[in-house]
RNA sequence: GGUGGGGUGGCCGAGUGGCUAGGCAGCGGCCUGCAAAGCCGUAUACGCGGGUUCGAAUCCCGUCCCCACCUCCA
């Protein structure tokens, strides 16, 4: 069966065939980091590292691009603000910071938060501000091209020029003369104004750092352009795959496209966006106060609940967050770890929290979620396709039925590890080293053999105590057909 | 005004013409010394009004409502 995805340009699902057998190149965007991560920057980059891990499950290598787009107006504003007298340390930002320590220090920030919930690193992590050249070249080619003009306001500005450029508008399906123009739109020196800045002239204003020299005058990128230049470079004139969220639509995805298109390249095969995080309802955003950052969640519930929360719509879909979302994807993870937990020690005499050595390479997921992936993502069908297979195992395990349940683990594992449940949370869960974990197994075994003696002798009042000092302890005890079996809580 | 996406049972969330997704919560049962986990069963549904059809959540027409983008935004 073929992969198939929703493009945005094209508005409809259709087969993804990539441009050259085998490979992929995706280009996603990451972050302009002014400011902390939020969930709803860790949605759209599960979503895309779901994507990934999908077709490289498929066996197709993925060359993934992701940027740091670490120079733009925001950036400066907030920096030129820390230096200002009188000014109010609200939290993320701090006193006299220049531009450049701002953006790093929300990069990392940024990193962290994708490292702790399991996205893998892109293939390659380009800044904008390392890639000024790759800009200059792209702005000549249009100028050459007759798509863009230094402003004649003397500004130092140089824009795209919409009215050359008939397609405009082809992503999003929008005629120009339909747009609205924006409110506080100031012309300047354009000569439409849709028009937008490739390159921003310098300005008394602006600290010397945060220039460069060109052959326009000296000045720094425009918003759109680095993603042009930096999806040129490292994956060709024409690639797979461009991603984002569905907010970069318009007109940052528009604006790209137009600007690698009037310079003659293909530019992306497909556009993929992903829905938006609200929160009761209501887009989450800073102006509206109600954004939820990712340390918040991580401090309501385990990095593998939240990423099962934040990966388990589709990803086109809104993602609602309500306060109780959290504890619902908990139980539905709680399920799926008691199977994985219960099979392993039957199974493979794995403690519980203990590490494993298995050769996950040859598992498969079920014919029912590699459907589900490959229509579009589908994870919440491949979910339910998930939550069959442990249901099978858990009747499985409950009959002695060894083998079969076996088999439901290892597509159970196949199936977790492509939604990235896996890597998420500091990577081998809480259980401490080997020594400590089969310390902590000694201890629980001799304990639970003595409850079985009491068990034996009938005697349930010292056989409960014994499960209750391990309950405070942490421990919880179950006994099942076969013997009792433990596991932290 | 333009563009795109939606309105599904108590909640989340799939499903594009017949064969009741799945999860959470609820109820009943099995198992258990008790419990936990698990398994089995079960109620509540497709915004509204028409139409097509043997049959519609799914197609058509109309209508109401919601969200996103058109300004910085994952």
């Amino acid at each position: 069966m073929s992969i198939r995805f929703y493009d945005t340009q094209q508005a409809q699902v259709r087969d993804f065939v990539p441009l050259t057998p085998g490979r992929v190149g995706l280009y996603y965007c990451g972050a302009t980091v002014q400011g902390m991560p939020h969930v709803g920057h860790v949605r759209s980059a599960i979503a895309f590292d779901i994507l990934v891990r999908w077709l490289e499950h498929r066996g197709l290598r993925v060359d993934v691009v992701r940027n740091v787009t670490d120079i733009d107006d925001k950036i400066l504003e907030k920096s030129q603000a820390s230096f200002a007298p009188g000014f109010d340390a609200a939290d993320p930002y701090q006193p006299a910071e220049d531009w450049f320590a701002l953006a790093y220090r929300f990069e990392q920030a940024f990193a962290d938060a994708y490292d702790t919930l399991g996205v893998r690193r892109p293939t390659y992590e380009p800044r904008a501000t390392g890639h000024i050249t790759e800009m200059h070249e792209l702005i000549a080619r249009l100028i050459d091209a007759g798509h863009a003009y230094p402003a004649t306001d003397g500004s130092g500005d140089v824009y795209f020029d919409v009215r050359s450029y008939p397609a405009y508008g082809a992503l999003t399906r929008q005629r120009v003369e339909d747009m609205q123009a924006a409110p506080d739109a100031d012309p300047r020196g354009k000569r439409d104004p849709r028009d937008f800045a490739l390159w921003k002239g310098y300005k008394d204003t602006d600290p010397a750092t945060a220039s460069w020299p060109s052959p326009w005058g000296r000045g720094r990128p425009g918003w759109h352009l680095e993603c042009s230049a930096m999806a040129g470079k490292y994956l060709g004139p024409a690639f797979d795959i461009h991603g984002g969220g569905l907010d970069l639509r318009f007109p940052h995805h528009e604006n790209e496209l137009a600007q690698s298109a009037a310079a003659g390249d293909a530019f992306a095969n497909f556009w993929m966006h992903n829905g938006m995080v609200t929160f009761e309802g209501e887009k989450m955003s800073k102006s509206i106060g109600n954004t939820i950052s990712p340390e918040e969640m991580l401090d309501a519930a385990p990095a593998r609940v939240v990423r099962y929360f934040l990966g388990q719509a589709h990803y086109r879909s809104q993602l609602d967050y309500k306060p109780s979302s959290l504890q619902e994807a908990a139980a539905a993870v709680e399920r799926i770890d008691t199977f994985i937990s219960h099979a392993l020690q039957r199974i493979h005499a794995v403690a519980p929290g203990g590490d494993f050595e298995l050769d996950m390479a040859h598992f498969e997921v079920t014919a029912d979620f590699a459907a589900a992936m490959d229509d579009d993502l589908n994870v919440p069908q491949a979910l339910a396709a998930l939550h069959e297979t442990v249901r099978r195992g858990n009747k499985a395990l409950a009959a002695g039925q060894l083998e079969a349940a076996d088999e439901a683990l290892q597509q159970v594992l196949a199936m977790t590890s492509t939604l990235g449940l896996d890597d998420a949370g500091t990577g081998g869960g809480d259980a401490g080293s080997p020594a400590r974990q089969e310390a902590l197994d000694t201890l629980v075994q001799a304990q639970l053999a003595e409850r079985i003696e009491a068990r034996t002798a009938r005697d349930w009042a010292r056989a409960d105590r014994i499960r209750d000092t391990l309950a405070a302890a942490g421990i919880v005890v179950e006994d099942a057909a076969d013997g009792a079996r433990w596991s932290l809580k």
